[in-house]
DNA sequence: GGCTCCATAGGACTTTGGTCCCATGGCGGG
DNA sequence: CCCGCCATGGGACCAAAGTCCTATGGAGCC
């Protein structure tokens, strides 16, 4: 939540493009993390700093696209820009398919490629937000019993009391206090507001 | 609802393209509507039919982008694939960003090309089928009384009875009754069922 | 062996919600 | 001018949900 600084990571295999990327962002006032290859960047795993990564496409061993496709099986959230000296139609469009930000051509306009960042970090903050949004009612969730997430699943589908009860095999009563307590525990004052918290973590999972 | 048959609309201003298009697409059992420029597809107007539409990138007078633009801005439903000779990384980068499906280069596969088309027309019909949804539910409402909307929304948000009354200046009993008529218009079995209505139209409008 | 948490549940009410029947008054159309 | 739809609401209830207080029995923990 606190603005902790947003990051721009580099990934270029090469030095001069690297060291001109850094100097540029810097410049604009943007934190700067360089990595000369894509195992580097992925073994100092950026945690989960805000941010955006830069990366090039060719690089030796692990390229661009690679490295994208790697990032998506780990669920790293960052947006990509790919950069590029040499880049064909179909990279592009694999890796725009792959959910990339955008795709520049190395030499790029200093101004475009700020604009693509600004762009990535809004993106990035807005995925951020909504991630923080689900964490929460993920972590109100977690703070249910066992019987309690059932019953406020069968509350949510719109059963009655006295239905969750035979459901579960249990008195009307008793599924009126884990009731009372699911509705307390997820800070529910409704249960137009249960309904729809039910529904934000169904979604997530 | 019904699968009214699904249509691949063509867009290039090469005769001899177009011809293959609409032959290869043909055996392989779509329904084909070949135009040799966007402005005479844009006044065939594509009412409402299932299908995607491959496009030239390079025209004379209006280009594939352009016609992609033009699109979006009717609210032009259907995939789009890009089909181009001389693609170039921006124009492919563009047209990905502006929710192309894909981006071909020709000479392309034949097999590419047919599966860009199933994968076009599996977008379409879950656009569709959310599209459709949607519509009902709006339909549903557009059943309602300007009060009884009134009063859906309130439920909805969680509001006791009493609280709608007071907010609407009517008697507890009055609302109710609004309140029944709601459930029965909208087919709603449930307040869960109700909320999770509203929500929908809500995200839609 | 207490302690806490969980699940269970009864008793005794109160508050809400929902349903029937009935009634009034305005408004727009045939 | 009468009919239908809309909004309004009273009376009488019934059903469902929520709230206190109380209580039991098992599981896991220090």
């Amino acid at each position: 939540m606190t603005p902790m600084e947003r990051t721009v990571f580099v990934v270029d295999d090469d030095p001069s493009v690297l060291r001109g990327l850094e100097r540029l962002l810097r410049s604009a006032g943007y934190a700067v993390e360089a990595h000369a290859s894509a195992r580097a960047f992925l073994e100092r795993a950026p945690a989960d700093r805000p941010g955006c990564v830069i990366v090039d496409l060719r690089m030796p061993e692990i390229g661009g696209l690679d490295l994208q496709e790697e990032l998506a099986r780990r669920g790293f959230p960052l947006p990509l820009i790919f950069l590029t000296g040499h880049g064909d139609v179909p990279s592009s469009v694999r890796a725009m398919k792959g959910g990339a930000l955008d795709f520049l051509s190395k030499p790029c306009d200093d101004t475009d490629l700020l604009a693509a960042v600004e762009r990535a970090l809004a993106r990035d903050a807005e995925a951020r937000a909504a991630r923080a949004e689900k964490e929460a009612v993920r972590a109100r969730f977690a703070a249910l019993t066992p019987r309690e997430h059932e019953v406020a699943l069968l509350v949510a589908q719109g059963l009655l009391n006295k239905q969750i009860a035979a459901e579960l095999g249990a008195a009307e009563k008793t599924i009126k206090v884990h009731r009372g307590r699911v509705m307390e525990k997820l800070g529910a004052e409704s249960l137009a507001d249960l309904v729809r918290l039910v529904d934000r973590i169904r979604d997530t999972t």
